[in-house]
DNA sequence: GCATTTTGTATTGCACACAATATAATAGCT
DNA sequence: AGCTATTATATTGTGTGCAATACAAAATGC
C-alpha cells in the first residue's frame, strides 16, 4: 500500500483519463487482489487439506460430478498442464477418483469420492468466515463481482481476436 | 467462458444476496481475471523478454530506482522467496543490478542497468496495445480499479486481524 | 480398409508464490 | 565489551500456471 501515487492521480471519472497510469494501477490492483485473496483463504482451507485452486476444483465438482478433465478446465479456465498434477495430488489425498471413460478412452473422468463429497459440509462454513473477516458492505462485493465478470467477457473477446 | 451460471444468479443489487454464492462467483471472477490478464500480456511482453511479474517489477523500478528488495516487496506485496529468484533472472538478462548496501550489509539494493532503463521506451507502448485490444469504455476500467483498491484495503485489514 | 487429421490428456520445462527455515548483520541492553 | 533481539535477505520445499510437446484414440477422407 501507499505507493504508486506519483504525480497527480487523476480521478476515477471525467475525460482526462491517462490510459497508461490507469493500466498500471489496474494491473497492480488486480494482481494484488488475487494474491491477497489466496493468502486470506490459505489458513481457512488448511484444516480441510485444500489449497485455494484445489478448493475451486471442489466447488466445481460439488456443483456437478463426475466430469471430464477438459470440462473442468473449461469451467475453471485452466489447461491440462495445470489440472493434471493438481488432480493427482487430490487423488492421492482420496478426495477424487480419476478413470478413463470407457466410451471414449481419450477422456479422463474425475469423480468425487465419499471423502471428497463429505468435505462439502465443513467447507460450507468457509465463505461465511471469509465474508465475516472482510466485513463491510455485501453490495460492494456484488458490484465488484459484476464488474469483474464484465471484464472477463472483454478479456475473452480480446484473447481470440488478433493472434 | 460461459460457465458458473447455474441456478438463477440473483442480481447485482437488492437485499436477497446469498453470501455463499456471491463468494463463489467473486472467487471465480477474480481468479479468472488475474489469470486472463497475465495471459493477455504474455504475447505483448515476450518481445521485450519480460514475464508479467517481471514487467510489474520494472514498472516499480521505472518510477523510482534504486530500491532495496524489501522496498520492492512492499510495493508489489510479494515476499523475498518470490522476489529473489525473479530478480536473479532479471540480473542474468542484464536488466537490473543487485549489490549489498555498503551502509547496511543486510540490504540488497536493486538498480536499473542502462539496458533496463532503455526498455522503458518500448514498454510504454504495451498498455496502449492492451487497452486497444480490450476496447470498450475506459470509465468502466477506472471504476473497476477503484473497486479493487477498496477491496485490497479491506483484505489488508482482514489479514492482520485474527491470526 | 487404411492413411490423415482432429481431439483429449499427459508430460516436460520454466516461472512464479509462499511457508518455513537459515544466515548474517545491525541495534539495544547491561 | 558482550549478549540478546531484531531486521533483511537468501534458501528450500511444495504447489500452481502455462507453452510446447508427445501420445493415443476417434473421426474423416480416399
Amino acid at each position: 500500500m501507499t505507493n504508486n501515487q506519483t504525480r497527480s492521480d487523476q480521478g476515477a471519472s471525467g475525460e482526462g483519463v491517462d490510459p497508461l497510469r490507469l493500466d498500471l494501477q489496474l494491473c497492480f490492483a488486480l494482481y494484488g487482489a488475487s494474491n491477497r485473496v489466496t493468502r486470506l483463504y490459505r489458513p481457512l482451507l488448511a484444516p480441510l487439506g485444500l489449497t485455494y485452486p484445489q478448493y475451486l476444483v471442489m466447488l466445481v465438482l460439488w456443483e456437478r460430478a463426475p466430469r471430464s478433465v477438459g470440462d473442468l478446465g473449461q469451467a475453471l479456465d485452466l489447461d491440462s498442464g495445470t489440472l493434471t498434477p493438481l488432480l493427482k495430488r487430490m487423488e492421492t489425498q482420496g478426495l477424487v477418483g480419476r478413470a478413463r471413460d470407457p466410451r471414449d478412452e481419450r477422456r479422463v473422468i474425475v469423480s468425487l469420492t465419499e471423502k471428497g463429497a463429505a468435505l462439502r459440509g465443513p467447507a460450507g462454513a468457509v465463505p461465511g468466515q471469509l465474508v465475516c473477516r472482510l466485513g463491510g458492505d455485501l453490495g460492494d462485493l456484488a458490484a465488484l463481482r459484476t464488474a469483474l465478470q464484465a471484464l472477463n467477457r472483454r478479456l475473452d473477446a480480446a484473447d481470440g481476436a488478433l493472434p
